[in-house]
DNA sequence: CTGCATCCTCATGGATACTG
DNA sequence: CAGTATCCATGAGGATGCAG
């Protein structure tokens, strides 16, 4: 889940001109939790398993076929990690063969709002930061 | 900046049930769009240079020492991913010694909103999402 | 069906030294 | 001042095999 080597740092602020969003960092703290956060919605298959809980509970192998390319190793480390951070629930059931459902808690629910909201963005400019690769790219002389 | 290595992926879908926020992905690019910035934003440094810039712009050593513990190397190489997606423009003094100054574009500006909500739910979650990771880490017996 | 253990490759990122 | 070059440790992530 990328590296957790987080550094001590000091106070920073982020605003956005155009929403009035604020983002307030005053201390060592919260810039690690800023970071943590990222660090998670930033690895390659949280958001994917998140995305595919968001309709509802799912089984492993559901997931697994839901979220193309991803291994079951990483699938495995993947919702480790999301339930861990409480983020997703899991619930076994002892039969034969046994059944794990997972599932958002509130918790991850939640934490959808934010990342749709980054979503739409890449989904909008996707096509400003292709064209912007491509001129830095050509001018590699 | 993160594996860039992105699967084929199919179309998937994300809704937030309590603020209606609507993220759809319907097709691979788009998939391959969202995991891309996704792990643009969530790499280590990334954040903390734009951050830094949402100030106005910056010096490289100036930048350097507003952002405790990132090394030459990482301030450079985040420079330049950040400057190849459009985010961060990069404006060079041909004086003696050189000067070059950093700074956020519109489009690197107007990722700060989204950024910034995300922040901002990293902030106010991050005790649940420790008190998770106690639970979870108190139950392995 | 759901996972864990093992091995392997390669990207991330830190430390250090050197350059225009 | 603003980088580049090199070496190195660590960990992410894939492939495969085994187990409850």
């Amino acid at each position: 889940m990328a590296t957790v080597t987080r550094p001590a740092q000091e106070g920073t602020f982020l605003s956005d001109r155009d929403t009035g969003v604020t983002l307030e960092v005053h201390d060592a703290p919260q810039c690690m939790a800023v970071n943590d956060i990222l660090a998670r919605v930033g690895d390659k298959w949280s958001v994917r398993v998140v995305l595919a809980l968001t309709d509802g509970s799912q089984r492993f192998n559901q997931l697994r076929r839901d979220i193309p390319g991803v291994s079951q190793r990483m699938l495995t480390r993947t919702l480790r990690g999301l339930e861990r951070d409480g983020l997703v629930s899991r619930t076994v059931t002892p039969s034969v063969p046994p059944r794990v459902d997972y599932a958002l808690t509130a918790l991850g629910r939640s934490l959808c709002d934010p990342v749709a909201r980054l979503g739409n963005w890449a989904i909008e400019n996707i096509g400003k930061v292709e064209a912007a690769r491509a001129v830095f790219d050509g001018e590699q002389d």
